[in-house]
DNA sequence: GCTCTATTTTATCAATCGATAAATATTTTC
DNA sequence: GAAAATATTTATCGATTGATAAAATAGAGC
């Protein structure tokens, strides 16, 4: 259920930072046992899909099936921790800035931020998790889309007309983004079928990406004027 | 369970022609209650998944469950039903012959084909469908990836080489085929934001696979040229 | 109209699922 | 080291699942 406006890489939206003022810590093992639980149901989720039964998981984490109960209340609530998981803990803040630094240019910005990128998401757990959680609950797709459209590909937009010394226009239209999506659809759809089919695929994925910006770069300008006039 | 070597469309892979010859032919009713069924699966099954139960498939056609078994004799026969509807009865042979049309240039074929393409398969239930196919078992998609990579996009760059009369070589690398691949996975990605999640996207999908194609004519033959190299 | 056959329903089973309560084991606290 | 708190297991419940057997209904052929 995150708030589709809510642009911050961040799952939290009650508890505040009253851990310290809270009156049952957990212990670290504890804290522990909470995370090789997440661990294994993702394995697990990603395996088989959301209806993946507990028991599974806690054979993994080699415990009995009523102590998941203990560390989530209910099944829902674990997997919502496992879209946590798996969403942000690959998620590198750092990205948003470097995309900002004028002091190289905007092609080179991005080259760089699609190498670390695809690195960090091309795993099959990721990939499949990833759909996985689009078809069962439409509201987390939606919220990750939404993450890399306003920190990843509105910046790419906007640092492109600068560099090209358009108007600074802080406004992006779904049409002067489309190329930028279709872009990062086509790699991700290349995760898919080499990591996740296991299809022959071009073997260099840094040529991918590099002939993917290519692509972009020889339409972009030609779309952003289309859509001013 | 499809040979990923078979381009065939086609899921026939036992039964010859001889429904006439058998003994008990279906009545015409059985044979459109049998439809009802895969109908009602396929809708049922885009929407949850095919863990989706087959109560609410049987209560969606308006009979008992047990009947189900009477026309497939598990759910997995069911479900390789709906994953031949789905796959099948959206897939036009005449594409195939279009694209080897030479007396259009290559750019013209391809851009009608796209047309055609997403307007038969972009649909929620075919797009849900099919990541959940893909999800489930390899197989099937690793099938129709080789589908689409043999009958259109293999076909797109021996085509465009010639054109550029480059030598009419037969054999097309993975590196070749993986801008094809790029202009293919952002169209579907397109649909899947368009018609899954229910996104905010360029309005007018003709300028997008237009655009999309002027992508691939700008960088392609420098990847041809690369790869010969 | 009767018979044979195909179709459909009723009733039910065994397995699996998420979840709860109570009992036991382990660790922490003082 | 006893008491308190936490962690974990055992046992089990009710609901749902895919699937089967047998009874009931409907339709075709003559």
């Amino acid at each position: 259920m995150p708030d589709p406006d809510e642009t911050e890489v961040s799952f939290e939206r009650s508890r505040g930072s009253t851990d310290r003022a809270r009156k049952k810590p957990m212990r670290e093992a504890s804290e522990q046992r909470a995370r090789d639980i997440v661990s294994a149901a993702a394995e697990h989720f990603s395996e088989v899909g959301f209806a993946g039964s507990t028991r599974e998981i806690a054979k993994r984490v080699g415990v009995t099936q009523p102590l998941l109960y203990r560390y989530f209340p209910t099944k829902d609530d674990l997997i919502e921790a496992v879209y946590k998981t798996v969403y942000l803990e690959r998620w590198d803040s750092s990205w948003e800035a470097s995309l900002k630094d004028r002091s190289r240019p905007t092609r080179e910005r991005f080259e760089v931020f699609y190498r670390h990128y695809t690195q960090a998401v091309f795993t099959p757990m990721w990939l499949r998790l990833s759909y996985y959680a689009g078809l069962r609950d439409a509201d987390i797709n939606q919220w990750y889309n939404h993450l890399i459209e306003e920190l990843i590909l509105k910046q790419l937009v906007r640092e492109h007309r600068v560099e090209l010394g358009l108007a600074d226009e802080a406004y992006v239209s779904p049409a002067d983004l489309e190329p930028a999506w279709q872009i990062h659809g086509g790699l991700m759809q290349y995760g898919w079928r080499k990591h996740v089919l296991g299809l022959r695929v071009a073997p260099d994925i840094e040529q991918v990406i590099t002939d993917n910006l290519d692509m972009y770069f020889a339409v972009a300008e030609k779309v952003y004027a289309r859509n001013i006039a």
